[in-house]
Parts: structure tokens; C-alpha cells; sequence
DNA sequence: TTTGATAATGAAAATCATTTTCAATAAATT
DNA sequence: AATTTATTGAAAATGATTTTCATTATCAAA
């Protein structure tokens, strides 16, 4: 883990200043990892696309810097029920926007949408603000997602009728 | 683990027979105290509710239990994001209607609602038709949740300011 | 009611994702 | 370049949940 790393600065060193973090390699290689790669990896995924060029940098400092990007917000940790913590870049230049997922309970795949987006703030926009009042409650988040079955998935269990 | 459980059938023992489980001590008695305490119950919790009165009852059993009663529907399993998992009763006389959660992120207090549930399952009825045509994707379930801060926690934060 | 097949149980060990520890190293500031 | 201290990696620890396996209890059949 010697040398500093390759290319120039990047958007997101501000955001690694800001909060007084030092812009080290391994944090450089996984923000990369991040901005480039698809979407949702967990730990280990994020390790093992490291690793592949870095061989040097371990998995627990992946699982460091995850929780630390996460913490300053450049990076959103997702519980998609499979026992494995997943991330997934939030803001930056390849930003996604604002987005819900729909799971797959057999194969756990994961697909974004970002259809009725608006229609769903507006339904929470008015719900948030009855709830927070009702149970004293201040809201500053919320969580949308719909369970089923993916295409593939559907049609296996299809073919073994 | 000898004599069979105390009071007469109960309700669920159908349920059980149904997906041919047999109706055991344990299973009751596990049942009983889904019925009777408070919801969001994780394993451990479940486990030492039983212990008092039936320390024979291993830890294995209740996770094993409660493991099945999921997966014939007569629980529900959340995760609320605390790292262990939590169970309420789905269904029967004692049963909670249709409802969703407020979370909250300092002390994890869980709080029930069902306000709006209507308007939520109206767009969402449509939003799910929508996109399962366009992703090709059954949606069977979905979820919906607001994280925050309870009363308490944000009293906390006054004070200590 | 007794019997027999086998599903269910409990204790201990195994898993597996994630965190902690701690000595060595690298990033920023001077 | 020297100093300070945050960061790193390897190994060990953690903690919830599952698996294993020998023993026991349930339930249908006799
Ligand atoms: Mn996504
Ligand atoms: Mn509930
Ligand atoms: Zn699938
Ligand atoms: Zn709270």
C-alpha cells in the first residue's frame, strides 16, 4: 500500500475533507469501485473487484470504509434480507436518483424503479407530516420496496411443473 | 419436555395440521406468548419469555419454531435493522390488521400505524401494476416504513445540547 | 392402549457477516 | 525531512442464526 493513487483528484475529496478523513488509496480504489461498477455489491463484492488490482488492500478496511462513507453520506447501505449489507453510491456526478427497488425473494435480485416517484412523495409528503404529529415522531426517512418474483425466476419454476 | 401443554386446543392447531407439523409443547407454548405479549419480539426475547415458565425449552427450538411459523404464515418476520430479527403474530382472533411501522434509528423503538393504509394501498394497487408489467415482475408483497427519531430520543438530544 | 415410524427437540459445535484489537504504516502539517 | 496521528491489515473476537446428531415425544395404526 505505497505510492499515492493514479488519477487526479476526484469529486468526492471534498466530501472526504469536510469530515477530516484522510484521501487514502484504499479509499480512493473503493470509491472508484463504487462509481464505476454496478450497483447494490456487498462487502465482499466490493473486495473482491478491489482486490483484483489491489491485492493489498484487506477486507476489513473495505468494511471500514464502507461504514464510513456511509456515515458521511457519499455512500447508502441497503438490508435487502439476504444476510449480506448492500452499497450503493448516493450522490456525485453518476448519481442515480432518487429510486425504490423491487426484490426478488427467490433470487434476490434487485431492480431499480424510479416510476411514481413523485406520486409516492406526495402520498408521504402528507403521511410523514399527520404520523409526526400523531406519535410524536420526527421522520426524516422513508422505505418503499416491493417483494415478488423476477422473470427468470418465474419461469423456472414454470418449466419444473 | 413431558405431559402434553396445559389449555384445551387453540386455534392455530389447524394451521398447523394443515401443513402436517405436529402440535407440540414448544409450539405452544411459543404461540401462547406471540398471543399474549407485545409484538416485535426477536428470538432471544421469545426465548426468555418462555424460559421463565418452561426452562426446558432451548434456544435452538425457538429459532427453529419461529423459523416455521414464518414460513406457513402464521408469523411474520421484520427487520428492522438492529441486527436481529423480529416476529409478530399474522393472523388469528388475536390478530393486528394490516399496518406498517415507524422506526426509530437512536433506540429502535418500534411504533404500529395504520393511518392512510387505504390511500397507501390504492397507489400502491396501481404502482404495482405498472411496474410488473414493465419489469415483468410478480409483486407479491411490499413495505413500507418511516425511520426517524420517538419522542424520548429527541428529548435526549434537547438535553443534552 | 400399546406399538412403531419418524418428526421434533436440546446441547454443542459450526457458520458467516461484521467488528475489534493492536502493532506497523502512511497522510497531512510543520 | 520530521512529527503527529489517522489509517491499515492480519488475526482474533463477536453475535445471531443454523447445523449436527443422539435422544425423546407425537400420532396414526394395530
Ligand atoms: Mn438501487
Ligand atoms: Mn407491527
Ligand atoms: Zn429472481
Ligand atoms: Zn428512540
Amino acid at each position: 500500500m505505497s505510492g499515492r493513487y493514479g488519477r487526479g483528484p476526484r469529486w468526492w475529496d471534498s466530501n472526504l475533507r469536510k469530515h477530516s478523513c484522510r484521501i487514502t488509496m484504499p479509499r480512493q480504489v473503493i470509491l472508484d469501485v463504487l462509481s464505476n461498477e454496478e450497483q447494490h455489491l456487498s462487502a465482499e463484492d466490493v473486495f473482491l473487484k478491489v482486490h483484483k488490482k489491489y491485492p493489498d488492500i484487506g477486507l476489513t478496511t473495505v468494511y471500514r470504509t464502507l461504514n464510513l462513507l456511509t456515515q458521511i453520506g457519499l455512500v447508502v447501505r441497503f438490508d435487502f434480507g439476504d444476510g449480506k449489507a448492500r452499497y450503493e453510491l448516493s450522490s456525485g456526478p453518476e448519481k442515480k436518483g432518487h429510486h425504490h427497488h423491487l426484490v426478488c425473494t427467490k433470487c434476490n435480485r434487485i431492480i431499480d424503479y424510479d416510476d411514481f416517484i413523485e406520486e409516492e412523495e406526495k402520498l408521504f409528503g402528507k403521511i410523514e407530516k399527520v404520523l409526526s404529529e400523531k406519535y410524536d415522531f420526527e421522520i426524516t426517512d422513508h422505505l418503499v420496496r416491493f417483494y415478488g418474483l423476477c422473470e427468470e425466476c418465474r419461469s423456472e419454476i414454470q418449466e419444473s411443473l
